[in-house]
DNA sequence: TTAAGTGCAAATTCTTTGCATCATA
DNA sequence: TATGATGCAAAGAATTTGCACTTAA
């Protein structure tokens, strides 16, 4: 269930629309190809214009309005997908629940500790710092999450 | 409910055992003192010495033997009220669970993608990226997490 | 003695799954 | 038309809460 697909490089997934019907299984079959579906156009649309970084009940309520009858099981099998394939990247810290986004590449995100809203950053990726790691613990480093928390503009005047 | 203590530098807390019952609300009477109850201190002790960051279900796991009769809301509630104190803390990632620490300072984890393993990550603390925030994005950035993920030594080797 | 803490059971919340049906490629 | 996707309901899993009882200060 892990590998029936190719991660796609994130270069090639910039814009929305772009097909990733990217076969792993065998090469000459039809199977394992991801289908259209309205439902996951729908999700893929609402992350790509939303900038909230929307939980997937959040998702779940807007898809609704378009498709009444949608399921919150299709949402959530929708974003496993997504995610697998590169499209979309999730995000979780201290809440109990997981929050998505259209996969922008590498960059970090600044959480409002008073509102909650998550907002991306001006940082350049620290992308030495894997293989300083790597190097000293003898690790394979992957890749890295930076998150900072603190109090927002609109938060900052409230107080 | 939130305000009911003051957080406590951290290097006063670095050792176990030390008494924190700060008062805030009013510093004449004897209200809202944190009590010293043999579950709280069972789960210090544990969090002392294991270093494997366990969750609230693994330490409930463990004070049982010597408590047979702890429930596990027990352990969520002192893991949220030492939380609170400063004196544990807590990482959420990908998983749907949280794990927990004694609070040692600053300091990045390392999470193996594959055992699931928690490890401390030998890197300075990047202080200077909190203000660098600040300053470009007119946000106060109290802190921030930094998580990096990949294979561990023990891991690598089983591939 | 009194208010914080506990144990137990039930409730909440997020997420996953089984299955019959639908619809895309 | 074959198989991936959906909707619905039910199951799972982590965490929280209400309440009567206990216990540390």
């Amino acid at each position: 269930v892990d590998n029936f697909f190719t991660p796609v490089p994130i270069h090639n997934i910039m814009q929305l629309g772009i097909i990733l019907n990217v076969m792993v299984k065998s090469s000459k079959s039809k199977q394992n190809l991801f289908r259209d579906t309205t439902q996951r156009q729908l999700i893929l649309e609402y992350l790509h214009r939303s900038l909230a970084h929307p939980t997937a009940q959040e998702i779940f309520r807007i898809i609704k309005k378009t498709l009444p009858r949608v399921s919150l099981s299709t949402i959530y099998r929708n974003l496993i997908i997504l995610e697998k394939q590169g499209r979309v990247s999730s995000l979780s810290y201290s809440k109990n629940f997981t929050r998505f986004e259209l996969n922008h590449g590498d960059h970090y995100h600044f959480i409002c500790e008073k509102c909650d809203k998550v907002e991306h950053v001006n940082l350049d990726p620290l992308l030495e710092l894997n293989s300083q790691l790597a190097r000293r613990h003898d690790l394979v480093v992957n890749n890295h999450q930076l998150t900072f928390f603190g109090f927002c503009q609109n938060c900052q005047k409230k107080k």
